[in-house]
DNA sequence: AATTATTAGCAATATTTATTAGCAAAACGC
DNA sequence: GCGTTTTGCTAATAAATATTGCTAATAATT
């Protein structure tokens, strides 16, 4: 009989949470369940939501499976869809790989409505799904809703800056220096760079790849061939009018989108110059649009499938730390980045 | 605002299922937890599964349960997502319905695996989904899983030909008929059409509609402005091509499909001429890239947000006979289809 | 037949969480 | 400065599930 009792594995219960927190177990409860209308300060939530993390709390028997009938669910929100073709493909991601292990997905989009989003994590919650991802049309940080600690779950193509939750985004600066170097390795030496909104955090980023690469291979960094665009064709063709003219002439543009690569050839198209002849063209995002451009654009891709991939495995793999990855965007050649 | 307080949609919790199988709770928490050092014979434990199975419990978190019981629900099930944007619209188009009513909206991606489409059905059955809409990417006829005729349900974007579900579908043919009567208006009289794939419906349909606005006019339909595309860019270019050393000069190009207007476009980009000066292009589906076309695309607007708006608002209006119904296309105007 | 051991299950109770009601302190109105 | 409202929480309670300790019934053993 070697049942000793005095070492139970001791689940982690509410009340512990609490404890640690250092205020009441209904406390607790309604920080998770995201109730609005209960009046939690933010400095008490923050400390529940730190000892829940802490503690590593889960409702009791989340993600158990029940064993008989029902079938294995994850959750995945996003806040919008419509805008950008890339959140269906991270869905493709997830799903693909929830469905090897024969786990359903269920999407939902929020709108960014804070409503919206706990009454789904709700239902979630009374649905004892596996798992929930939390997605983001646009790279950026988050604050998810409280309620999202209460399940096992990740954040897709955002974060959270107390890294309570494992995320996963792109290496965009990493993808904006590969982009870089691939056009330096090219012959280029003159390559402008259109960026996007400012405010953007990809836009950035990739940026700072292009500045980096230019520094590592001794290049100076010249603000004349450093335009602000807009993320759409007209910026991008805006932009390149204003460098073609510009003291000095860009033998390589790399441009922060594909939209703006866009703008970017019909400018130069009007100039009479020609792609992957005379001037090199680099796009960012590998939109479909990039591929049917002539010559076929040469652009960076967005890791929207692995990282929904990345998700599903990690939601369904038996929990770990919290981590906070960055995907690679690897290059894709295609006919754009060429010159002589 | 839930105002459902007369009727406690009585949940069904172990109690019940332990009455209907004629064993205790504890009995079947006991089955449920597949405690194995308690000792339940093969029989009782049948008996519980079926009484399970049939009373459809499915444990909910513990404790008191939510006063909101039952958030309302419909399901969404499309065949696939990442093709295309327009599922991504008509998502929204059902889901700002759906919330208006406080209804919330999962959706599923099946990549038309039937096992897929199957397991997500029963599960929604068991979750006590308000209705279900079975959409597909392609508009086509489609036979709906039979498992679909257990829930209120809907058709989008397809049809099928029993007419036993309500249905959407874009009105292609009026749309191509609404398209060239538009051309007709602007004046053009050497209206050519490239298609798109043949075994595609609405590429038939589109057809015949730009067939039909001729006939109507007085005008004979010259087999040799027609010309078979692809539906991608570069078929558009190839066609366009072809048309333009044809035996009788267009004077106005009606694309099947947008993407087909971008290849469109190059090739007279090519041949020097002036869209929307010397010839007038007219699109399909108003994808987003065709307001940055330059000129802007003249197109045609699938309403898918408008069908997913339909299809909630039939699901959640007390029920009628099924409808097939076929939706508006609106010309969208915008500058490629002048000439002069 | 009496005794013991094992099986199959239950009643009672403990745990866990959700929700209601309400309370003390701070902020506010006048 | 004194009611009043608002804020931020807790205590108490309710409801579902998990678990403990038993027992009636059968089977096995003497």
């Amino acid at each position: 009989m070697t049942d000793d009792k005095d070492s139970p594995p001791a689940r982690v219960t509410m009340k512990d949470v609490a404890l640690r927190a250092g205020v009441s177990q209904s406390t607790v409860s309604f920080v998770l369940n995201g109730m609005e209308d209960m009046r939690i300060s933010a400095e008490t939530r923050a400390r529940v939501l730190d000892a829940v993390a802490e503690l590593g709390y889960r409702p009791r028997s989340a993600g158990r499976p029940p064993a008989t009938t029902g079938q294995r669910v994850i959750g995945l929100m996003f806040d919008e869809v419509a805008t950008s073709p890339f959140a269906s493909i991270s869905i493709e991601g997830v799903q693909e790989e929830a469905w090897k292990q024969d786990v359903l997905v269920e999407v939902v989009m929020t709108g960014g409505d804070k409503g919206y989003e706990a009454a789904i994590l709700r239902k979630w919650a009374a649905d004892r799904v596996e798992g929930v991802i939390y997605g983001s049309i646009l790279t950026r940080k988050v604050t998810p809703p409280d309620a999202l600690a209460k399940h096992r779950s990740v954040l897709l193509n955002c974060y959270d800056p107390d890294a309570r939750f494992s995320s996963v985004v792109p290496a965009e600066r990493r993808g904006g220096e590969m982009a870089t170097r691939f056009l330096l390795e090219a012959g280029h030496r003159k390559i402008a760079f259109i960026s996007g909104e400012p405010w953007m955090e990809a836009s950035d980023q990739r940026m700072e790849g292009y500045e980096r690469a230019l520094r590592q291979s001794g290049l100076p960094v010249d603000p004349s061939l450093i335009v602000e665009g807009n993320f759409l064709p007209s910026g991008g063709r805006e932009a390149t009018l204003k460098l073609m003219q510009g003291p000095t002439r860009p033998d390589a543009i790399f441009c922060a989108n594909d939209l703006m690569a866009v703008g970017c050839y019909e400018a130069l198209k009007e100039l009479g110059e020609k792609i992957g002849r005379t001037v090199a063209v680099m796009g960012y995002d590998d939109q479909e649009i990039a591929q049917h451009l002539s010559p076929a654009l040469s652009t960076v891709l967005l890791p929207h499938r692995e990282m929904g991939q990345w998700c599903a495995a990690r939601l369904l793999s038996s929990g770990a730390e919290p981590v906070q990855d960055r995907m690679e965007c690897p290059v894709v050649p295609r006919l754009s980045h060429f010159a002589d």
